[in-house]
DNA sequence: AAGATTGCCAACCGCGGCGTC
DNA sequence: CGACGCCGCGGTTGGCAATCT
């Protein structure tokens, strides 16, 4: 058997909201406030809405100190920056902006904000788009010989550093790394993966175990070895590649702080930042210093 | 000039999390 | 401790406007 649904669907109005229903959602709000039930508020306000809608009408635009309009580069840097750190998560993104909606900041990613990144404007026809995306990989390729990178794969892996970096496993001073590297045997791909060291056999069951059901998708190829009183463990895979290097690090490096500051301490106890690490004085390699 | 395509964004939908009973 | 109901999130859709062919 199903969910039942939230509402009496065939007595419930969809579509788009009229100024008369606008002005009796913020009336009643302003009036009663939520009253911490959405489901009971439409009709106690008088509307013939579904619970949902209300709210979503209400945080998504009637609600007081709501931008509309334009981002700012500022903005356009913090979306990056954070998309980068812990992808799709538009409600924390939207936490970060005041003002801003994670509605608004999901349809501006996806219609404008990935594309600038992807060096083309909006409002391009499809020919030209794809014109335009094959050379700028083809001018980026030529010009830094190093592939370009895909960016959930990216994701995941800030996912998983996060929440590594937050968890109760590592309690001690620690070190990462996480590197980003063309493969030599294909160039069509990316190799990435992390090292970490561990002495003490319990800590690294519970990491190893940690990453096996933390669903990020890096725990692929993982290679556990005993290192002198204590375990050695490296993991990682290989992507198809999209995003080329300097995009990734521009990205990445642009603004980024961690955010797992203490409440009780002023500073942050980690940070990331992607370096240049020259292989063979050739192709420059990714590597995702982290440090906390 | 008109039909087709693309961009944009408000709104919808389904699902997972969480609190309560 | 499981069932239930609500909330909030993220993905998707629908429809209008702009642009292209």
């Amino acid at each position: 058997m199903g969910r039942a649904p939230c509402c009496d669907k065939a007595n419930v109005k969809k579509g788009p909201w009229s100024p008369e229903e606008d002005a009796k959602l913020k009336d009643f709000i302003e009036k009663y406030g939520t009253g911490g039930n959405w489901i009971a508020l439409p009709q106690k306000a008088g509307l013939k809405r579904c619970g949902k809608s209300c709210r979503l009408r209400w945080l998504n635009y009637l609600r007081p100190n709501i931008k509309h309009g334009e981002f700012t580069e500022e903005e356009d840097r913090a979306i990056c920056s954070l998309y980068a750190t812990i992808g799709s998560r538009w409600s924390i993104i939207a936490s970060q902006l005041p003002g801003r909606t994670d509605n608004d900041i999901k349809n501006y990613w996806n219609t404008k904000l990935k594309k600038k990144l992807l060096g083309s404007t909006p409002n391009l026809n499809k020919r030209n788009h794809n014109q335009q995306q094959l050379q700028y990989h083809q001018l980026h390729q030529q010009q830094l010989h190093f592939p370009p990178l895909q960016l959930p794969q990216l994701s995941r892996a800030f996912d998983q550093f996060n929440s590594l970096a937050t968890s109760t496993l590592l309690q001690s001073p620690s070190y990462f790394h996480y590197e980003a590297k063309p493969s030599l045997e294909d160039g069509n791909m990316i190799m990435f993966g992390s090292e970490k060291s561990c002495t003490s056999s319990d800590n690294m069951a519970s990491l190893e175990s940690y990453l096996y059901n933390s669903g990020t998708g890096l725990t692929q190829n993982l290679n556990i070895v005993k290192e002198g009183g204590g375990y050695g463990m490296s993991w990682g895979d290989q992507a198809p590649l999209e995003y080329n290097y300097e995009e990734i690090k521009q990205l990445v490096n642009c603004n980024y702080t961690m955010c797992n500051t203490p409440s009780n301490s002023a500073t942050p106890t980690s940070s990331c930042i992607i370096q240049d690490d020259p292989v063979d004085g050739l192709k420059p390699q990714g590597k995702l210093m982290y440090q906390f």
